[in-house]
RNA sequence: GCGCGGAUGGUGGAAUUGGUAGACACGAGAGACUUAAAAUCUCUUGGCCUCACGGUCGUGCGGGUUCAAUUCCCGCUCUGCGCACCA
């Protein structure tokens, strides 16, 4: 009997379909076509971790799973070189960026190899290889052409350590994504991608994306869409307007002030003489100030007054403009109206500067157990709500109704034209007699609620005002009740006042006793807004807006997060941007026959910190020749971020070798889009841009889908045994190339990874996890062998080691097309186990053959090496993937006897095993006879009994 | 703060459509083989009660729907991730 000694057999098999060239695929159109592909690494000098051996495992499981099906698996592998890590130790050691990355790429390929993962090498692609960044180059002046790839003045990112621009996504928390310097901000002249344009295209297709929600929230939210309004208000006593953008016109009539961005181009002008100098303070700080720590102390709002008016469009009101850091410039217009009875951070900078604050939106308060009734009168009343203290125990007046469940406090309507307080005092002397008491507060927020008043039997649409006062004594003059109004009255103590009802207006009662703030920002019912007033807020968004339009002083609005993608980078290896500036005409493209501009050849690497990258000290590169006129001109020194490499490289992929042109339409057509992408990282970045260029590229004609990836595969992270992240510094790392050198072999090692848990989560490594698997497969290897050594041939157990294996097979093929590989690994366990229990019986020759034929195919898509070899020994000559997978027939897997379980009052309490065929009547009778089940029904009668075919009977006493 | 997930034995996890909770594996315990150890094999393994048969509790917490809830609904707690002054 031979040993399970993986060390042999994984490089034999490698080598046999290295040689065989057997994951090379052609278009075959009579085939079905799956493209399966992991995000391409970046190749560091580290070598591949166990997140690359995850990722791959995966990626190799489906390729090989779905080859088995005689499908025609596109499995490619390219390298993400372009980047600053290389850059950054060619500056350290002084070598050629590209030297070290072809050392590291003939690394990862090695390691690639070792793994087994069945890659078609001949369509191996590099993006810092001159025959792919020359296309990369041909799609920026693509680009340039469309108007999606532009030039403009801006502040940017900076990190002062990497002396480069740095875009969005990779600022994180205000870091540099790869230094984790602290960024500035810098005005510079940068190239961009017109992402916005293709935002809502971009939001369009999320929703039938076959991808995990949380990446599809976070790539709604990261584009942010928000449909608002652009609302004009002229300035006081000049000849100019400010427009905001708000996502809430309706509260317009509440706009008490004006809030610019400190970079708004009208900042400065705006302060008049008296504030000029304050206001030039506060500007100049501010943009100084990078945003994210102006975000990071988001409650304590900061600003200044410049001494300016503008009119409230709505109202004709005078309403002050303030200057502060808490309005963006980059979104919207850069200038809002404030809010602040409806916004919280308007509100926050309206009482720390003493701001009026009005409010126009009532809450509207739906009544949850008196809800307004159909058909009964609709009546609308304005209320006063009375709190009254005791003199001396602190408790509240309440009133506890004698005809209704009622519980609630004093209230009464405010009569046309009365004051709130004078209606208060006449309504409490009405019902109760009290007349010494002393005003306390106001409640801030008038709030609407309807309910149905069952002592008037009517529905009721009341706006409640809320008042407190202090009773100073118990003195009472007589009260002139109405018939209707029959009560007692009781003193309540606090705790007990959420007890009260019905009182819809509770929750915000409560709130303010409690001192906290009640400012409301949701929907409600409009006040004090004219002749919108008693309008829901949903509808006075629209008809404000058209009132705004008609006048022409505002019109409605998209408003979106996402700004353009920022691609200069000020670093030498990069790919250039293919532009050349000429002074008579401007940036000029350059023309596809002279592509690709190539990287020069330089001696030092490293970026000045003036802002350029190192190519622009190469003169005799810099200088050239305009492509219009042929005058002297100069190239863009900037290159690309790499990003728009990875833009575009799974199309590449399908056409890798194709020097006329990017692809041909017609064979991307067939190999993509990709039918599954494999990845754990970049939620937003690359997985935005790439289905931005795709948008693109269907527009522009070169390919006939829009959408580049079907279905996403978002793993989780392999961490280190103690449950924390792998890092270098910490010395946890475990090295995938280790465990298959220490003699576990690649197979236990990949089996291992997607034996873990499912692939979404995150999973913590266990060095005793992998020797489980190991000793999983070897279970497997002996149990092959021990066949091939019996010379006996006896009728075992057949029936039972068929029911096995067709059971196995149909586990296993549901459990990979699901992407269960935990489950479908633990049925070939379980399938082992049935074996090595069935086996004691002797090996029938056949039936075992077929048994562990099939057992050697079904563990193929996670240990394929071992596959291949038992596949081998037990006399099949083909390759397992170009075998077809095997089929289960569900006769032979089901029983001629079912189980059915009896439960009484929804407990177990006995199991039946009955023939197939029985009738229901039978199988409730047999439960009922249960000796069991029969000591808990006793002589009772089942109120209840259910039978459900096949499974249980349930029975009610 | 907002959004999206998650919570099941000592551990990773399973239960796919509301129908036997804990598959499979790790760990632990016992035994076999062995001079011994490793390896391998066999058995046990959620808590409590019981010699046993069996009972009882149990899927983060509190309620609800149902003959039946890990699964559906409502309200919380904790936790991971993403975004975060986006008007």
């Amino acid at each position: 009997m031979k040993r399970y000694n993986p060390s042999e057999i994984e490089p034999k098999w490698q080598a046999i379909w290295e040689k065989q060239h057997v994951n090379e695929v052609t278009i075959d159109k009579a085939k079905p076509k799956i493209y399966v592909s992991g995000m391409f690494p970046y190749p560091s000098g580290a070598g591949m971790h166990t997140g690359h051996a995850f990722s791959y495992s995966i990626v190799d499981a489906l390729s090989r799973f779905h080859r088995q099906h005689g499908r025609n698996v596109l499995n490619p592998m390219g390298w993400d070189t372009f980047g600053l890590p290389a850059e950054n130790y060619a500056i350290k050691t002084n070598t050629a960026p590209a030297v070290v990355t072809a050392e590291n790429i003939a690394n990862f390929k090695k390691q690639f190899k070792r793994m087994g993962v069945s890659i078609d090498w001949s369509r191996e692609i590099n993006t810092s290889d001159p025959e792919y960044y020359r296309w990369t180059q041909w799609i920026f002046t693509k680009l340039f052409e469309r108007g999606l790839a532009y030039q403009k003045e801006s502040l940017q990112w900076w990190c002062p350590v990497d002396k480069t621009v740095l875009a969005n996504e990779q600022v994180e928390g205000g870091h540099c994504w790869r230094c984790g310097s602290m960024v500035e901000k810098k005005s510079m002249k940068q190239w961009f991608f017109k992402i916005t344009e293709y935002a809502d295209a971009l939001l369009e297709e999320i929703p039938d994306l076959d991808w995990p929600q949380k990446i599809k929230t976070a790539q709604t939210n990261w584009i942010g869409r928000s449909l608002g309004a652009e609302v004009e208000f002229k300035l006081d006593g000049r000849n100019d307007v400010i427009t905001v953008f708000t996502t809430r016109p309706d509260t317009l009539f509440g706009a008490s002030f004006l809030v610019l961005a400190p970079e708004h181009q009208l900042s400065r002008q705006l302060a008049i003489s008296e504030f000029k100098e304050s206001v030039d303070e506060y500007i100049d700080v501010s943009i100084k100030k990078s945003e994210i720590e102006r975000s990071n102390d988001t409650k304590d709002k900061t600003g200044v007054f410049t001494g300016s008016y503008a009119i409230n469009p709505a109202t004709g009101d005078k309403i002050p403009i303030w200057i502060a850091d808490y309005v963006l410039n980059g979104y919207g217009t850069g200038a809002i109206m404030a809010v602040p009875a409806h916004d919280e951070r308007d509100n926050a900078f309206a009482e720390k500067f003493n701001l009026p604050i009005i409010q126009v939106i009532a809450p509207s308060i739906l009544d949850q157990e008196n809800p307004p009734q159909d058909g009964k009168k609709d009546t609308d009343r304005n209320v006063v709500m009375c709190l009254i203290k005791h003199p001396t125990d602190g408790t509240y007046l309440t009133l506890r109704w004698n005809k209704f469940d009622w519980h609630n406090f004093v209230m009464g309507g405010i009569e046309d034209g009365e004051d709130l307080e004078v209606a208060a005092r006449r309504e409490i002397q009405e019902e109760t007699g009290y007349t010494d008491l002393e005003l306390v507060d106001e409640l801030p927020t008038v709030m609407n609620s309807k309910f149905y008043a069952a002592h008037k039997d009517v529905n009721r649409n009341i706006l409640t005002r809320v008042i407190s006062f202090q009773l100073k004594s118990l003195a009472k003059v007589e009260t002139k009740r109405e018939e209707h109004e029959d009560f007692k009255e009781e003193w309540t103590k606090e705790v007990d006042l959420p007890l009260l009802k019905p009182v819809a207006e509770l929750p915000h009662i409560l709130r303010w006793l409690g001192g906290e703030n009640v400012m409301h920002s949701g929907e409600g019912i409009l006040i004090n807004s004219g002749s919108f007033d008693g309008k829901s807020t949903s509808d006075a968004r629209e008809e404000i807006v058209a009132w705004l339009e008609q006048q022409g002083t505002g019109r409605s609005k998209v408003s979106y997060k996402m700004r353009d993608w920022l691609i200069s980078r000020q670093r030498y290896w990069g790919a250039p941007i293919p532009i050349i500036h000429c002074d008579k005409h401007g940036a000029v493209a350059v023309p596809e026959d002279q592509l690709p501009v190539i990287l020069p050849e330089v001696k030092d690497f490293a970026p000045k910190g003036d802002g350029k990258s190192a190519l622009a000290s190469v003169d005799e590169w810099v200088n050239t020749t305009c492509p219009t006129c042929g005058g002297p001109a100069k190239r863009e020194t900037d290159t690309m971020d790499g990003y728009a490499c990875s833009s575009w490289y799974l199309l590449r992929y399908a056409d890798p070798k194709n020097n006329q042109q990017a692809w041909n339409p017609e064979v991307v057509n067939y190999w993509a889009p990709v039918d599954y992408y494999v990845g754990g990282d970049h939620a937003v970045a690359h997985l935005l841009y790439v289905r931005f260029w795709t948008h693109v590229f269907k527009d522009m004609g070169l390919t006939d889908f829009k959408e580049p990836v079907k279905k996403l595969i978002y793993h989780g992270y392999i961490n280190a045994e103690d449950g924390t992240k792998m890092s270098k510094s910490k010395g946890n790392v475990i090295d995938p190339l280790d465990v298959i050198e220490q003699g576990y072999g690649a197979d236990a090692l990949r089996t291992y990874l997607l034996f873990m848990g499912p692939i979404e989560l995150d999973a913590a490594w266990d060095s005793r996890g992998i020797a489980g698997i190991y000793r999983f497969l070897n279970r497997v290897w002996v149990l092959a062998q021990e066949y091939q050594d019996s010379t006996k041939d006896f009728e075992g157990n057949d029936t039972a080691v068929r029911r096995a294996q067709h059971k196995a097979i149909r586990k296993v093929t549901e459990d990979i097309n699901r992407l269960s590989f935990n489950t479908a690994i633990s049925t070939l366990m379980e399938y082992t186990n049935e074996l090595y229990k069935l086996k004691v019986d002797g090996f029938s020759k056949a039936v075992w053959l077929e048994a562990l034929q099939a057992m050697a195919q079904l563990i193929a898509p996670f240990a394929p090496h071992l596959s291949e070899e038992l596949n081998n020994q037990l006399g099949r000559s083909e390759l397992v993937q170009n075998l077809p997978w095997p089929v289960w027939d569900d006769k032979l897997i089901s029983e001629q006897t079912m189980t059915v379980i009896v439960q009484v009052n929804g407990k177990l309490r006995a199991k039946l095993v009955v023939a197939k065929d029985t009738d229901e009547a039978t199988i409730k009778q047999l439960a009922l006879e249960d000796e069991h089940v029969a000591s808990f029904v006793g002589d009772k009668k089942p109120s209840k009994l259910i039978y459900v075919t096949g499974k249980l009977v349930s029975i009610v006493v």
